[in-house]
DNA sequence: TATAAATGACTGACCGGTCAGTCAGTATTT
DNA sequence: AAATACTGACTGACCGGTCAGTCATTTATA
């Protein structure tokens, strides 16, 4: 089978770098135009992985989205796999910090559903995380060095800090303690939208919001207890 | 001219037909050996496709698995695409039935919570079906042809039934109606377990079905009302 | 000019798909 | 029943195309 094949991008070239924001009038401007440099191949990377997965997509292809030869990848990354990891790590990472200072604060549990939509559809779903989250559901299988470090590093993080909150709200029988034995039913509705927008989407669009609101508002709202 | 031949085949393989279900005393044994080959190509497709993904699955590991030769599969389906499109199909078609029946009885939101359940965890999780959804999901975007027939000959059946029920069921004041607007509300948690499972079992295994019975008792559960 | 960065032609391995040839089993003839 | 002819399912070596990764050469920078 003829593999797929993209249509040859003329490239609007490298924007990238140009100048590159350090006023330091020092060697710093190799540094940041480096910089830009592996974040114009992150991004670039993200783009094919997204549409052909991590097997199909070339890294000539990579390159020429991010107006770079081929070669040049590898002064910035060891090989296909370690980009891939790279990109998963790099986005994923910071939602770490968000989460856990969420789950810190006993805010009013009508509050806290609204933080929880917000934070889904803002920080995530309309952002290129969307994407990597996507990408770490379809191809975490294949890696699972990748699905170790996303367990460890992100999402056990991630869940210790829920069941947390969640505990501590289930005590003031403000949400249903079934929520902290297993926070997947919290996050599950945001995985499902993911999926749904990257498959279904065209046939029947999913108002996103409104799911996450309906979803929260099931879980948190008026008559919820144990 | 003859090209050069091979060692002489050992194996000799096919315990398949043997006998075959066909009392009819005809040809039909040529038949049922073709739908047992038919098969045991889907089989090992199946479990090769799951374990490396379309694109990195080799249609000679496939024949290898299912104790043919490359060539055979080419005699069962036109190409490896064609291989993948059908696996899935055939997997998951017969679903679509069972859930429109289960739609159509109105019984109490207790024991349809227990259906639920139930057909979640025997009907998908526990069999192939679960690897199959996976697969839909990991590489249904690069397929959007199946996704369109999936969405159109399986999901928005599912879709429309549920849809029905719970339509019924809210008016009769037995579940929230959000649960009329967004059927993906009921399944996401299903979703999130197979996801789950292939991704960090290892790491916290998941039970599936307390779970499962944690979800449709807070979508069901008591105090549930619109 | 010296050093670092970037390039892209090249290579070796790989794999989907093809097809000439084989042979177990079935039908036909004697 | 035995010999012969026929069939088509099956095989696997091969071909053509592809692509990750390399490295000698060129270009940019300090």
């Amino acid at each position: 089978m003829p593999r797929p094949r993209s249509k040859a991008r003329s490239s609007p070239k490298t924007p990238a770098s140009a100048h590159a924001a350090t006023a330091r009038g020092r060697g710093n401007a190799r540094e940041a135009r480096s910089a830009a440099r592996r974040e114009a191949i992150l991004t670039a990377a993200l783009e094919e992985f997204s549409e052909r997965g991590f097997a199909a997509t070339r890294l000539d292809d990579v390159a020429k989205r991010a107006g770079i030869a081929k070669g040049t990848i590898y002064l910035y990354f060891r090989d296909k796999e370690s980009l891939f990891q790279e990109l998963i790590r790099s986005t994923l990472t910071p939602l770490v910090g968000t989460i856990e200072a969420l789950g810190k604060a006993d805010i009013p549990v009508a509050m806290l559903a609204e933080r929880i939509v917000q934070l889904f559809v803002h920080e995530i779903f309309g952002t290129k995380r969307k994407d990597v989250v996507r990408l770490m559901i379809s191809e975490g299988r294949r890696f699972p060095k990748l699905a170790e470090f996303y367990y460890r590093e992100v999402l056990s993080h991630i869940m210790t800090a829920v069941r947390a909150l969640m505990t501590r709200a289930a005590a003031r029988g403000e949400v249903p303690e079934a929520l902290a034995r297993f926070p997947q039913l919290i996050a599950a509705p945001g995985v499902v939208a993911i999926i749904w927008n990257g498959l279904f989407d065209r046939f029947a669009p999913l108002d996103v919001e409104a799911l996450m609101r309906a979803h929260v508002d099931l879980l948190f709202g008026p008559g919820r207890a144990p």
